[in-house]
DNA sequence: CTGTTAGCGCTTTCAT
DNA sequence: ATGAAAGCGCTAACAG
């Protein structure tokens, strides 16, 4: 079943059916329904490979994602992939697991295979990469934090004004001795990290020591981890600031099992707003970005360039919002 | 930078190229060496357009997933991942968004690309596809409960069985009121309840009653809402069967909230082991499904049958874990 | 607006 | 073990 086939069934030839399926405007209006009915009639669907091959774009845009289990890049990608799908896109995903060489690899196979775009989720290109990219040999769009280098358009927020706006919260709050906890540091974590470093010199409480990292990828187990860590290191510690909201949430159970009483005790600001941050007892205080909004919004970003309509390096910041729960809201007045 | 380049440098046809890169052992490995050598020098990547077009094959394995956000499919996911990127194999996920006729459509697409297979993960192909698949155009692998209808091999549990014995457990520890909660109904969804409905009935203490459904998708938040139904419903309920953890969870938080006493008040169990089951406090009674593994196998079973050393129909129950912990354990005795 | 010609880069088939 | 020829199904470029 080709396009050939369809043809001869209209009694016109292959490339007027290509063009009637590809390029409305240059078939006749009547033509081209007859074409189109035939072809639904007949299951008629194009080879991508075949149309690849001819005209040297696959018809694929690449989403390059650092991983493919954290749920707030699948809020990222559903928004994307609701967006794309509807305007006749592939997509295509390379999972990097979080590896610049992995990047490198899956980047170079995604080039060869002539991406019509390229959206890079939660991780902005480097090194190799990045100068690969220079070239632009397609579209690219980064949802990444807005100050990141970039190879093409940006979409994403201020990290270091996210995380320092939290973490000042938990400080007008009165918390003092607040530890910063994060996973295996990639990506953001820098940024996140300034932000709860520049909050914290600014009020005059800045250690170093606070700082708690942790090879192993961010879980609830994690979290539950980290507590028994901050204890040991900093003794009458009295917050946490958490990179992300699981982390949050077992420092939160962490506390509970120990008899810690949150937020009287202890402070916990996570980063994300999922789902269970506005649920928790108590709720979590946390950031929330609006993830699926990103997505539709990069997902557009692409389509506009790639019509043209668009230039290739915009730069969006979609904002932030704080949200002050239970979790910080400590009752009684700061250093008392 | 196509195949012909690589060849005149090594001074042969482009033809011994192809194969040395496919087929080792029609190249003497003298010459097959000194080609590789060239080829990473050259940093040849073959146009997989092309190779698909030539050979009707395009050498990628699609995974049918009925949604992209629910983090248990992402730990089968990561599986078949880790095994297949490693076989030279590439991967095309088609989203159904539980959506029947979604599934017909990308399945349809996914065909006409000349896959090299099809792995269907936690959605079991049904009408038109189903027939569609029984063609056999290339081996199909199903994660699904090993009762389902299939179109090929089949690897995954006994999701009634497994249901059941929570359910049991649950009247084994004193629990006699317990409702059945659930998201939008579908996939495992039925055998879950059977489950519950035939350990309720052997009990004597089933109601139809307790069923509670909700078109929402699962989620924390739906928990949450699901214990005031609950509450309204059944007035003097003592637990709740959870469709999944997050669910579990939501309900725990509520009860928390309201002063509903977990184990003693009311029971919880959940179905996954998440992460969090283990951590929360109390920790939760679930289910575990070793989900990486499953798809590790799944991934290996798909391989073996297109390189022809295993039939196309095999059927492996991989087993579960039913983990007791305090969310069901009620520290008095039945009835009392 | 529609058609003709040529060829995308690779692999198949058949020959040597 | 290696090569030559043919063609996979489609679209770009150029006619008309």
């Amino acid at each position: 079943m080709t396009l050939s086939d369809v043809a001869r069934v209209v009694g016109v030839s292959a490339i007027t059916v290509s063009r009637a399926l590809r390029v409305p405007g240059r078939v006749s209006p009547e033509l081209r329904n007859r074409i189109l009915e035939t072809v639904e009639q007949m299951g008629y669907v194009p080879d991508l490979a075949a149309r690849a091959l001819a005209s040297r774009d696959s018809g694929v845009i690449g989403l390059i994602m650092p991983t493919l289990t954290h749920v707030p890049l699948l809020d990222i990608m559903t928004g994307i992939e609701d967006r794309l799908c509807g305007s006749g896109f592939g997509i295509q995903y390379a999972n990097t697991r979080f590896d610049q060489a992995t990047m490198e690899q899956k980047v170079r196979m995604l080039l060869a295979q002539r991406p019509s775009g390229l959206i890079f989720v939660g991780v902005a290109p480097a090194g190799e990469t990045l100068a690969r990219l220079r070239h632009a040999p397609c579209p690219i769009v980064q949802i990444s934090d807005v100050s990141s280098e970039r190879a093409g358009s940006v979409i994403g927020i201020d990290t270091e004004l996210a995380s320092r706006m939290a973490t000042r919260h938990m400080l007008d709050k009165g918390y003092r001795r607040i530890a910063l906890v994060d996973g295996r540091p990639r990506g953001g974590s820098l940024l996140r990290r300034e932000g709860y470093e520049n909050a914290m010199r600014d009020a005059g409480v800045y250690d170093p020591a606070w700082e708690i990292f942790d090879d192993a990828p961010s879980s609830v187990g994690l979290g539950s981890r980290f507590l028994r860590r901050i204890l040991d290191t900093i003794p009458d510690a009295d917050g946490a600031f958490c990179h992300n909201d699981d982390l949050a949430l077992g420092i939160l159970f962490e506390c509970q099992r120990l008899g810690i009483r949150v937020p009287q005790d202890f402070g916990i600001c996570g980063f994300n707003d999922l789902d269970y941050a506005a649920l928790a007892q108590p709720s979590l205080t946390t950031v929330r970005v609006p993830r699926y909004d990103l997505g539709e919004q990069a997902a557009d970003m692409m389509i506009r360039v790639i019509r043209g309509t668009a230039s290739r390096d915009e730069v969006v910041d979609i904002g932030f919002t704080l949200f002050e729960r239970q979790s910080t809201q400590r009752d009684r007045p700061a250093g008392t």
